[in-house]
DNA sequence: TCATATTAGTTTCATTTGAAACTATATCAA
DNA sequence: TTGATATAGTTTCAAATGAAACTAATATGA
């Protein structure tokens, strides 16, 4: 199983999934930032509400919203209740089938989406622009293979 | 603030903290699923054990413990408590200040440890065999210099 | 058509979390 | 000294969480 030659000893400063933890926090923490402070919006609110603004013209379900957020379908309940709440989405009973609902944001939950989408899509900008041109353009190449490998890895191969 | 140069359409597909985030519960989970399986640890539990581990010699305040693992005080001081029911650590209040006490892991704590770090190194070193040389080279790289980015806009600048 | 299974979404309830209050100890300043 | 302040760590309590049970609607199959 463990390779005798291999580090026994683990050194988080050097630790991937570790520094990737760390990475992942401080990044979102500095958007979540934008949202809270602007319209207190949670982070679950705020993902239902990136996801529904990327494609006004069509209206998702809650099952929709699971699977594209990968939050599950007790935290999705809640957040759709919020966001109902503050009137920053809407809900149409689907007539087919009375099961589901189809939701979209309302103009005034437009309206917030448009003042945070572009703030958040500045910060990753800015962050992006600090990183030299090589390594800006193999920063997406990597993430995307380690992802692949991650997923590949944990369905067990 | 905001460039209008800039799209203003959030993608989640390829927004950096987006995926990210993915990406680190990806690879966090499964690791996680090693110690939680092997020895019923939580998340917290190990992250302690893991820095107390990488230097036997020097026994660690829970206050270290913190600002080692990024974790707030209440959480070390829950861990703290059930790694000690556990029995994988102990602790010695410091003679000179009876406020603080060090921490270090037992002969039982260290067996564990020796089980459970070798195998999230091999996890970590599957994953990043899997990379190309290339890919594997610049990753380090990126990754630290976006942490570096990430805390200096953080801080704000 | 009825009985059974399935699905979308909600509610319940026990557990987990974290901010704030708290305890105990140490330090500082007059 | 002593009174005020700071620090290490714990406890409390209210809110957030999530697994499982639940409701309501649909689908399936005899």
């Amino acid at each position: 199983m463990s390779d005798p030659a291999a580090p026994r000893h683990l050194d988080l400063a050097t630790y991937l999934p570790y520094r990737l933890s760390i990475l992942s926090n401080t990044v979102s923490d500095a958007i979540a930032a934008i949202y809270e402070a602007r319209h207190g919006l949670s982070v679950a609110d705020w993902r239902l509400m990136a996801v529904l603004g990327m494609d006004p013209d069509r209206p998702l379900t809650q099952k929709a919203l699971c699977a594209r957020t990968r939050m599950d379908k007790v935290q999705v309940s809640r957040a759709v209740k919020r966001l109902l709440d503050l009137g920053h989405i809407e809900r149409e009973v689907d007539s087919a089938d009375r099961r589901r609902a189809h939701l979209r944001l309302t103009a005034r939950g437009r309206a917030v989406y448009d003042d945070v989408a572009p703030a958040t899509l500045d910060w990753e900008r800015d962050l992006l622009s600090r990183l030299t041109p090589a390594e800006a353009a193999i920063l997406d190449t990597v993430v995307a293979r380690l992802q692949q490998v991650a997923d590949e890895m944990a369905a067990g191969s």
